[in-house]
RNA sequence: UGGGCUGUCGCCAAGUGGUAAGGCAUCGGCUUUUGGUGCCGACAUUCGGGGGUUCGAAUCCCUCCAGCCCAG
């Protein structure tokens, strides 16, 4: 079978790609160009992920390409993200990553060059068309495909599905994959290790505005824009005394932060959520209950699915709006939707 | 101007003669392919200033300074 794997230059796709390889499969590796910026104080490591990327396809012996797209991706993923803070919301831009480059501008991308299956690294099991939670339930990253089409599954491959990170990393380094030691990437996919706020000050500019304490409605302090805050947030308000101060709420409009010391507060705990651009993998399942998932590597908990409402037994911190909420059934991830 | 109270790390705050708890914030690290959460570590040779008593004081005494409150 002729696959294209996605390789970012990372274990997992590295060894991803080895696997096919050696099932037999006539494999080309592509390394996806999406971001190639720098930001303050952030060198983009896309020209050495590149490069890692090609020197595992030049060890398999495998053709390798690049698919620049770096525009589509500012556009779908990037734009959406400012757009979504501008909002007042907190979105998860790696969710559309996969959504809209990964499983689909790739996949078309691929099938048009002559792949007849694609293949990620990603930990998560598929069979016909079905997506699955992987075998390292440490290390599944379902969540983060819940919005993938059951249509792009069926062509889809997820070779590590079956396997733990520790044995990924023992298999690389058995094969002699010089990524097998690489450090696992983390935070948003293409900011790296920036944080969000330092990239999100690139593109907005920066409003002082008041901190206030929900409860007394007095000004504890002072902030400079409430889009760097998000429901639950801890740090960053540089408010002292007494017990941590937890952001409960803002408001776009007066730019506005509310806190509170108060960890049982109503606003930080929800068991009732509306769903928004709701997104099934296949068909739509019944109302009923089912197993769900606030936020990737959060428990399973159990929750009543009514049309576009879940109402979930034990109420859910921090659940917020522009964050997904997963539905499973068993193993089996049917899809969610977007907290309103 | 009388009377009372207070002054310990950026903030809150223990400690009332035996050689500076703790929390918040901050910084560093860990966890994590989103935001966030959580965890670990660092963080006052010094207690508003100056004297004095004492083997020894942030803790007792004197004095000065600052702030607050009640009187006026």
């Amino acid at each position: 079978m002729k696959v294209y794997v996605g390789m970012s230059g990372g274990v997992d796709s590295s060894l991803t790609a080895a696997l096919l390889v050696e099932q037999g499969h006539d494999v080309t590796g592509v390394y996806m160009k999406n971001w190639t910026q720098d930001l303050p104080g952030m060198k983009c490591p896309w020209a050495d992920d590149l490069a890692d990327a090609k020197r595992v396809a030049v060890q398999l012996g495998i053709d390798f390409k690049v698919f620049d797209f770096e525009s589509e991706y500012r556009h779908k993923v990037v734009d959406y993200m400012i757009e979504e803070y501008r909002a007042g919301r907190t979105p998860n831009p790696d969710i559309m990553c996969n959504q809209e480059v990964k499983f689909k501008l790739f996949l078309d991308s691929a099938i048009e060059d002559g792949a007849e299956m694609i293949a990620t690294g990603h930990y998560a099991s598929v069979e016909n068309g079905v997506l699955k939670m992987a075998a390292d339930t440490n290390k599944d990253q379902t969540y983060f495909l819940y919005r993938v089409t059951g249509e792009a599954l069926q062509k889809t491959l997820f070779p590590l599905g079956e396997y733990t990170k520790p044995t990924v990393r023992k298999m690389a380094e058995e094969r002699g994959l010089f990524t097998a030691a690489k450090k696992d990437s983390q935070g948003i996919c293409f900011v790296g290790k920036v944080g969000i706020r330092e990239f999100l000050s690139q593109y907005v500019e920066q409003k002082p505005g008041e901190i206030i304490d929900k409860k007394s409605g007095k000004v504890l302090g002072h902030h400079d824009g409430a889009i760097f805050y998000t429901l639950g947030q801890r740090h960053g308000l540089e408010l002292g005394g007494g017990l941590p101060y937890y952001v409960i709420g803002k408001n776009m409009e007066k730019n506005e932060v509310y806190v509170t010391t108060q960890l049982n507060d109503d606003t930080l705990w929800k068991s009732h959520v509306e769903l928004n651009s709701i997104h099934w993998i296949n068909d739509a399942p019944a109302d009923g209950t089912y197993q769900i998932r606030v936020r990737h590597r959060a428990p399973l908990v159990a929750a009543q699915l009514h049309g576009h409402t879940l109402d979930i037994d034990d109420p859910q911190r921090a659940v917020t709006a522009g964050q997904s909420i997963v539905i499973y059934q068993n193993d089996i991830c049917l899809g969610g939707g977007i907290v309103l």
